[in-house]
DNA sequence: CCACTCACG
DNA sequence: GACGTACGTGAGTGGC
């Protein structure tokens, strides 16, 4: 038996050492692994999931031609006659462990392959012998082993593998480890020695210096020779003390290449094992994934059995899954894999109202099977019957375990939603990895991180549109009237896509260095928003409805006061009607057109700069727009979001919708409910607590400011927050030169514009517009701030220059934010993404800190007993909550220490942050 | 479906 | 010298 390239390759196999490894890794994973009848198996079963692994990974060029599984016999060898002492301390085996040994024996008969052990030898010699031979032979050899005294006998040509942590080491590699090549191994580990097998070595002496010795010295024997010659005083008498010692290490390290084996290497040609004695084995250990895996790969030619037929199914790319043996296999892939993609379909995109309608489940690559549960629910008229399908119940019960199982990483993208939709059916879904998290930390900024995008970007593949299985507008029907054939191929395909992007994107953040945004910032806030988004907050009803119908009279006499002043009727609402009235009609001067589409501007700068001109019409439309912008975008559509079931809103948070790491709000949008003006803050009083309850707003005073005076180095931003003075009159009183005391109020808030604007990355024509100066006014003030504040220039070149090296500039927390436009042609786009890369790292690294403190509240609330307080809103740099009255005192102290302390420890701020709270029966009292 | 406008931080 | 500008969002409306 020959390669077809004539070079033969030998695979020997650390049996004693797979059999511990496979052992803690099973005992580790959660409950421990019994056959029916009470006999632990968990070591059994690892041992043959790596074999498995082993025989169906390796790819052509790794390909064995020969391969052998050797084991340890009893404990006592030659080494224990040189040195009693020898792996005495090592515990005796685990007791469920010591019925497992021979059945581990009896896999790999099952499997076909030779089993080697020898009395009064250990496994390592065996192994160091038949690597000699097959070397002498000229052979390739790989060593499948995690045992670091093996990395000795590694030459050219000869490998070691872990399988574990599918690590190879070639004799080049072992410098790594030990500090030396594998020749001197030998002479590092017998003065170092090594405690867990009692080898005693050199004290005082480590892997470190005796790899440091050897090199000076050569090898163990010149070493010990010439040992009087070392300085340092305690190392060089401890060498002499312990010469004999080292020596005696030495023998007991040393691999023994010449054991008097039994076999020849060519006994161990490897042919593929025999599908009927491994199903037989697999099912008397009742490993039912296993003998799956055996069917698959070699079981065509077999005659069907009682659990083919679920294999069929199974073996197909897209599988329906109606009957539970099927599903049971399913889940035990699961748990032998320890990864799976779950998506979840559903009545609907709000999962505080959607209804389950199905499960996808994916743990390879293209299988994926789908599990209907709520199919021909929703009235059912176009499915003449309901399909078969497995009750809700029987599969949600079947799942829980596997799905809350520490065990199994849950693969998903955009797991908040399915996170919510479980939650409600009492599956607390965890631990999990979320793909598009993941694209979101990678690749904010450069595109969206949706299933299809991501698909097309790093798969090339375009999935099935949920259009072409459900249809579109009038006649799109609900998923659960979708037929199952149908269904699965467009479900199985999501779990299945799900599980290949997180295969591309997983080793991604590690090499990209955003493993930490990831896993801090990104993973740990999933299932604190989908908790945000269940609870929901409160709004009265006949307070939005009130409130409604005082805006309807507002617009009602606004109308027509204004088609009457305007002489002819018109849609007050339409932008281009009105800008005809206005420019045309009226022949008002000022007026501007859109670059786009040629149409009149009409929006509040103009409307404002005519009503100073002394137009009346132009004032009675804004009065007309504010009311009707509050009437339908808030206390209308509002009341029409309400759940019906709990009685109040649920928002949904997009974790990767901004460039900067905000979050965003929608359905409704709660971070955008008015607060400016005193007719909009009146929808406010409409979100409100429970009976009983209070709502407590807690907001982080100026920000951005603050982490700007941080990250630019200002001294004396630095100085006026650490002292808690008024930050916009301290500008002012900078930039113009006034005294604080008793400042002019137009004064400070043209400074407070000021501040805005550098955070914005300023331009003199924003500040101009936005103050209604000057443009060369604004310049001038400009001017005057970075004299003032030197820092702010620099950091704004810096930051300009990194982004335009890298593509994208980075929070303090190390998120990265992508800014194409830095590297535009066209100079106004270009000045665009200058502005976005100036201002990215601030609005990125308030982001991060309040995400940072939304990970830690719930926990925090929890350890100090204060179960009862819920936080409920997020709105950039406020939280809101909701908790029983009289609860404030506890709740506020705590709330504000977890958030002014968030950026620790990964951060030392040197500006303090401050958090105001306020608490009221409705948001507009807590404010 | 896009453009415009406007609500928030 | 001309570009025509503050940063980040989501939602409702009109009009093609």
């Amino acid at each position: 038996m020959s390669a077809e390239n004539g070079t033969n390759h030998l695979y020997l196999i650390d049996g004693s050492g797979y059999i511990f490894r496979a052992y803690h890794a099973m005992a580790y994973s959660g409950k421990p692994m019994t056959r029916a009848d009470g006999t632990p198996v968990g070591a059994v079963f690892g041992f043959s999931n790596m074999l498995m692994k082993l025989l169906q990974d390796l790819d052509d060029n790794d390909k064995p031609t020969h391969l052998a599984v050797i084991f340890d016999t009893a404990r006592k060898t030659f080494r224990s006659d040189i040195y009693p002492a020898y792996k005495a301390n090592r515990p005796p085996a685990p007791e469920d462990l010591i019925p497992q040994f021979p059945l581990i024996r009896e896999a790999v008969k099952a499997f076909g392959l030779p089993s080697i052990e020898m009395q009064g030898f250990e496994a390592d010699d065996l192994i160091a012998t038949y690597a000699c031979r097959a070397r002498e032979k000229g052979w390739q050899v790989t060593i499948v082993s995690s045992d670091k005294d093996l990395m000795q006998i590694l030459e050219d040509g000869i490998d070691l593998f872990d399988t574990m942590k599918n690590k190879r080491t070639y004799s080049d590699g072992v410098i790594e480890k030990f500090g030396v090549g594998p020749e001197h191994v030998v002479d590092v580990q017998s003065l170092a020695g090594d405690s867990v097998d009692n080898v005693p070595g050199v004290p005082g002496i480590g892997i470190k210096t005796a790899a440091q010795l050897i090199n000076e010295y050569g090898d163990l024997d010149t070493l010990l020779e010439r040992a009087h010659e070392i300085k340092q005083n305690k190392r060089r008498e401890s060498l002499i003390e312990f010469a004999e010692q080292a020596r005696i290490s030495r023998q007991l390290v040393t691999l023994d290449r010449n054991v008097a084996v039994e076999h020849p290497i060519d006994d161990f040609a490897l042919t593929p094992p025999e599908p009927e004695p491994l199903i037989a084995f697999f099912e008397s250990q009742q490993f039912r994934s296993l003998k799956v895996k055996v069917l698959q790969k070699w079981g065509q030619d077999l005659p069907k059995d009682p659990l083919s037929e679920a294999v069929e199914t199974l073996a197909k790319e897209y599988s329906c899954v109606t009957d539970m043996a099927e599903l049971k296999v399913w889940i035990d892939l699961a748990y032998h894999s320890g990864e799976i993609a779950v998506d979840t379909e559903t009545t609907g995109l709000d999962p505080s109202a959607a209804d389950l309608v199905g499960i996808s489940l994916s743990v390879t690559p293209g299988k994926a099977c789908y599990i209907p549960v709520g199919h021909g629910a929703n009235g059912g008229d176009l499915l003449s019957e309901k399909p078969n399908q497995l009750a809700k119940a029987d599969v949600i019960a079947a799942l829980k375990p596997m799905l809350e199982d520490k065990s199994v990483l849950k693969i998903g993208q955009n797991l908040k939603y399915d996170m919510s939709i479980f939650a409600r059916e009492g599956i607390n879904l965890a631990p999990i990895d979320d793909t598009m998290l993941m694209s979101y930390a990678l690749d904010a900024g450069l595109h969206g991180h949706g299933m299809d995008e991501l698909s097309g970007i790093h798969l090339d593949i375009t999935p099935i549109s949920f259009k072409e299985v459900a249809g579109t507008g009038k006649n799109q029907i609900n998923f659960s009237e979708v037929a199952l054939d149908k269904a699965t191929n467009y479900a199985a395909e999501d779990a299945d896509i799900t599980l290949r992007l997180f295969k591309v994107l997983k080793p991604r953040l590690a090499t990209e260095r955003v493993t930490t945004v990831y896993e801090t910032l990104e993973r740990p806030l999933a299932p604190v928003l989908s908790a945000m988004e269940r609870e929901g907050i409160k709004v009265d009803v006949p307070t939005l409805q009130r409130l409604s119908n005082e805006f309807a009279v507002g617009i009602e006499r606004l109308d027509k006061e204004i088609q009457t002043m305007a002489g002819r009727p018109f849609n007050v609402a339409s932008p281009k009607q009105l800008g005809e009235i206005l420019f045309e009609d009226m022949g008002l001067e000022g007026g501007k057109k859109s670059a786009k589409t040629g149409a009149w501007t009409t929006n509040v700068d103009v409307l404002e700069k005519l009503a100073a001109d002394g137009h009346e019409l132009p004032a009675k439309v804004m009065e007309f727009r504010q009311f009707s912008k509050l009437k339908s975008t808030y206390t209308d559509a509002l009341v029409t979001q309400v759940n019906t079931k709990t009685g109040r809103v649920h928002t949904s948070y997009h974790m990767a919708a901004t460039t900067t790491g905000r979050l965003s709000s929608n359905d409704p949008n709660l971070q955008n409910i008015p607060i400016r003006t005193e007719e909009g803050r009146k929808i406010r009083r409409a979100f409100v607590a429970e009976t009983g309850n209070i709502l407590l707003a807690a907001d982080y005073s100026q920000i951005e400011l603050r982490i700007l005076a941080h990250i630019a180095d200002i001294a004396a931003l630095k100085k006026a927050f650490a002292a808690g003075t008024d930050i916009h009159a301290m500008t002012a009183s900078e930039v113009f030169g006034v005294p604080i005391e008793g400042m002019d109020p137009m004064i400070r808030r043209q400074a407070k514009a000021i501040n805005f604007g550098i955070i914005y990355g300023i331009s003199a024509f924003g500040l101009a517009r936005q103050l209604g100066i000057e443009r060369k006014k604004a310049a001038h003030y400009i001017e005057a701030y970075f004299e003032r504040f030197p820092g702010i220039r620099a950091y704004m070149d810096k930051t300009v220059e990194f982004g335009k090296e890298h593509g994208y500039v980075e929070t303090l927390f190390g998120r990265k934010c992508h800014v194409t436009a830095l590297s535009e042609k066209n100079p106004m786009k270009r000045g665009f993404g200058e502005r976005a890369a100036i201002n990215a790292p601030i609005q990125g690294t308030a982001a991060d800190i309040i995400r940072r403190a939304m990970v830690r509240i719930p926990g925090a609330l929890k350890d100090a007993g204060l179960t009862d307080v819920r936080m409920l809103l997020q709105v950039h740099d406020e939280l809101v909550f909701e908790l029983p009255e009289g609860r404030d005192a506890d709740a506020i102290p705590l709330i504000k220490t977890v958030m002014e302390n968030a950026c620790a420890p990964a951060l030392n701020l040197s500006v303090p942050l401050v958090v105001d709270c306020g608490t009221g029966h409705n948001w507009q009292e807590a404010h």
